[in-house]
RNA sequence: GGAGAGAUGGCUGAGUGGUCGAAAGCGCCGCACUGCUAAUGCGGUAUACCGCUAAUGUGGUAUCGCGGGUUCGAAUCCCGCUCUCUCCGCCA
């Protein structure tokens, strides 16, 4: 959410952000309606102001007579204020309803777009290899090797379900160990969260009420099934004053992630590329509200991710996401793709954000500074392994002629040692 | 799922209809005093929004778990909800 006073003083610079960004909502409407409560506001504090101190009186007054004037005084304000309070309540009800609609203005440096076909390409990293065998998709491999089983995932879940079993299984622990231990080295704090989590949280990271149908909702408790950590990791320090000498806090958490994938039908559904739940290792910063460390935070954030790519040995590029294809509060992004030789391209497998103070508006999540000043968070958020997709690469990258796959070294002492899938 | 107890400021905790945004203590900040430290004394110390002010400030409104109600007036009375604790039941 933004500032409604930084909306009220950028009314254009507001509009144009959450256009260039396709969410579209009218900001001269929305602060028309702000004025209005403003107003509305106004004129019943005053009228309350008056009331109290009628009521004061009333408190102090012995004489009867002059008691029973003060109070019918009282009782015939009392319809107007009613009414102003109802105005009043509507008003706000509705005013916070668009202002959770209102998209945070992307960075100044990032490319606008309508889509991501407008994303730009920042560097590619590693050479795609070449096979001198004709390669198997992820799936045959998966299969052939009995350590994926989409048909009783099916049976179990419906479409875009799998399961992995044997090595399969192995390899994701490998990875989530792995990435585990690398992260707690870099200082990262790891930590186990709720994945089902109340409206509120949701809607303080940003993912309602717009993006509720992405999510599988328990509606009996008023509970949502988390899409990603970053959910229960930011939405831990809802509604608390921190200090600044605690920040940044750098978190992580291993979760399975669940999405409904609504209005993908027919889309990338081979394989393990677009499933409804998965293992994800999340990383989340919580810092001060500081421009340049926030910059600082995001570099550290993506060279982690590119880190473990280059350590797997995948070849992968970065690209700097357009405004089309941000989410509402994201002020920049930065997607990895990974080479997937059945796509015969690179597909997203991370993805960096900086929110600056998008989601510690909505969720409260404040801190105090040396002087005592209180400011609203920034929140940064980064994917450190989102499994399936991970898998997918490794297997197809990997792969040899003869149908094994080969277990990338950093992975090996995760695999009970051995050095390929299939022996 | 059933029965009971509770939720007050950074913390402990008082407060059963007005003078309460809230006693007291602790903590924290400032000043004073004292070789240093410690102790002591004095003063200050919640948040959000709206207005005024060049600014330190200052006026108003709201907030005692959340939401509603009664009342001229609610931390205090009534109703609903959430959460915590204890006991019973059930259960991975």
């Amino acid at each position: 959410m933004l500032d409604i006073k930084f909306i009220r003083e950028n009314q254009d610079k507001v509009q144009k952000g959450t256009d260039a960004k396709n969410f579209h909502i009218s900001i001269a409407e929305l602060l028309g309606l702000d004025e209005r409560v403003k107003q509305t506001q106004s004129s019943w504090e005053s009228l309350q102001a008056k009331r109290n101190q009628l009521s004061k009186m009333i408190g102090k007054e012995k004489n009867t007579e002059a008691r029973d004037a003060l109070r019918s005084q009282v009782l015939n304000m009392k319809a107007e204020l009613e009414q102003l309070q109802h105005e009043l309540r509507e008003g706000k009800a509705e005013l916070k309803q668009m202002m959770l609609r209102v998209a945070q203005p992307a960075a100044e440096d990032v490319p606008l777009g309508k889509d991501d076909s407008f994303n730009q390409e920042l560097r590619k990293v590693g050479i795609p290899r070449v096979f001198d065998f004709k390669p198997r998709d992820h799936v045959e491999l998966g299969q052939q090797l009995g350590i994926l089983d989409i048909e009783r995932g099916v049976k179990l879940s419906g479409s875009r379900s799998y399961v992995l079993k044997g090595q399969g299984a192995l390899l994701e622990m490998a990875l989530l160990r792995y990435g585990m231990q690398t992260l707690v080295e870099k200082g990262f704090v790891p930590l186990s969260v709720p994945t089902l989590v109340n409206e509120q949280v949701m809607e303080g990271t940003g993912y309602f009420p717009l993006g509720a149908d992405q999510a599988y909702q328990v509606e009996k408790d008023g509970m949502a099934l988390v899409g990603t950590a970053e959910v229960s990791l930011c939405g831990l320090h809802m509604e608390e004053t921190l200090n600044a000498e605690e920040l940044p806090k750098r978190y992580m958490a291993q979760s399975s992630c669940y999405r409904r994938e609504a209005g993908t039908y027919g889309r990338d559904t081979h394989g393990l590329y677009r499933v409804h739940q998965f293992q994800k290792l999340e990383m989340v910063v919580i810092a001060e509200n500081d421009a340049e460390g926030d910059r600082l935070l995001h570099a550290e954030l993506l060279d982690l991710a590119e880190t473990l790519l280059q350590d797997l040995g995948l070849p992968y590029r970065v690209v700097y996401v357009c405004t089309g294809d941000l989410g509402l509060g994201q002020f920049r992004k930065h997607d990895i793709e990974t080479w997937m030789p059945s796509r015969q391209g690179y597909g997203e497998t991370h993805s960096c954000s900086s929110f600056l103070d998008f989601q510690s508006r909505r969720l409260g999540i404040r801190y105090k500074d040396k002087s005592g000043k209180r400011h609203y968070a920034y929140t940064l958020n980064n994917t450190y392994m989102a499994i399936p997709r991970l898998l997918l690469a490794i297997l197809e990258n990997f792969q040899t002629a003869d149908g094994r796959v080969e277990i990338p070294q950093i992975l090996r002492p995760y695999m009970m040692g051995a050095a390929y899938i299939g022996e």
